[in-house]
DNA sequence: ACCTGAACACCGTTCAAGT
DNA sequence: ACCTGAACACCGTTCAAGT
């Protein structure tokens, strides 16, 4: 058994992090468990409550990682130097978190289809708030109003997501295909963008 | 202890439906357990087994009955005989569908935020298809290619989904008020179809 | 045939006790 | 102070045995 002085707290809860990651990309949300956890990294349960308070303390941990990953994924997308092609860069982005859902399945499920029963931590709100703006910033110039652009990229981000949800989950009407998720994104998205200029025009 | 003389085998289903659903509907997907449903009904967790064959078939029969109310809510809001607002009838339909999920939370969670390790049985799938067709029936008259009313069917509702299930979870970026999502439907709504009006003409 | 009841192999979480 | 290990109160599921 482990004892105190193989790791410095940081140490430890990054080991178990990083293990707990692994358990979930490779076996999936269901097989992490304190026990399995614990076991992996020559550890009892307790030290997990102590390190974490608790199962959902892990989880969010590790969500807070995805929901960085996603935005490192999205944001370089966003091209501001020549001319913009607006359009072009959400198109980018909605794809790309696409791409990642699928890349990352089990990760991208444990940060959408988990339900805890504690609430979540101010930080992870944060995080949340953080992984979405980019789409904001790209968003910014076509609106003069700051709420119709908050509703509007919140909208459409919602909207992409839902769309990559229900393919992932099987949840809603539609087959089983990479593809099609993409394609009903851009069709959303163009259909969306050309609303709106005429609505301004 | 109930005996078998108490019930027939369709009396039994259907008490420990209901009463399966009453449990979800007063204190959450999470407490819906073999034990508690069987003690509910004064049978034992092995009768269960024997009439469903695992709680998620449990499950998947619950959540057939929650898409078929919410099929019943939003189809009679397709009104056909006058002058037809197709606009209007698409609104209404979002709006049915936030405010459904609102006053049925936990049915509509145990629904959509729920992963079972079974694959979903075929009559299930086929409920997911009919419970979407409300939507795709108003949107047909837009559209010449069945294979365009399809995709853009299922984007937009799709879309309206995700609005509504970022909401409920607070998973995503947006504030706790059920205004929120309902706006956020408007306006992509909105914009969607005024962005394919543009397209074709 | 229908249903039980006990068992198997697990859970998350807590906390007195050890080092 | 850190970590253990045992306990508490549960899980889903199976299946021989009873009625």
């Amino acid at each position: 058994m482990a004892r105190r002085s193989d790791h410095s707290r940081e140490e430890l809860e990054e080991l178990a992090l990083r293990t707990a990651r692994k358990i979930v990309e490779s076996e999936g949300a269901q097989t992490l468990t304190a026990r399995r956890l614990a076991g992996d990294i020559g550890y009892t349960p307790g030290t997990l409550y102590h390190l974490f308070g608790s199962m959902d303390g892990v989880i969010y941990r590790i969500n807070a990682e995805t929901l960085e990953k996603i935005k490192e994924e999205i944001a370089p997308l966003h091209k501001r130097k020549p001319a913009q092609d607006i359009p072009a860069d959400i198109h980018k982005m909605a794809a790309a978190y696409i791409n990642f859902a699928h890349t990352h399945r089990e990760l991208w499920l444990l940060l959408f289809n988990t339900q805890s029963a504690e609430q979540p931590p101010a930080w992870y709100v944060e995080k949340i708030e953080e992984s979405f703006s980019p789409l904001e910033e790209v968003m910014k110039p076509l609106y003069k109003k700051e709420s119709e652009l908050k509703l509007a990229a919140r909208a459409l981000w919602s909207a992409i997501h839902g769309i990559c949800y229900l393919e992932i989950t099987q949840k809603g009407p539609m087959r089983k295909s990479r593809q099609n998720a993409t394609e009903m994104a851009k069709y959303l998205i163009t259909s969306f963008l050309n609303g709106q200029d005429r609505a301004k025009a």
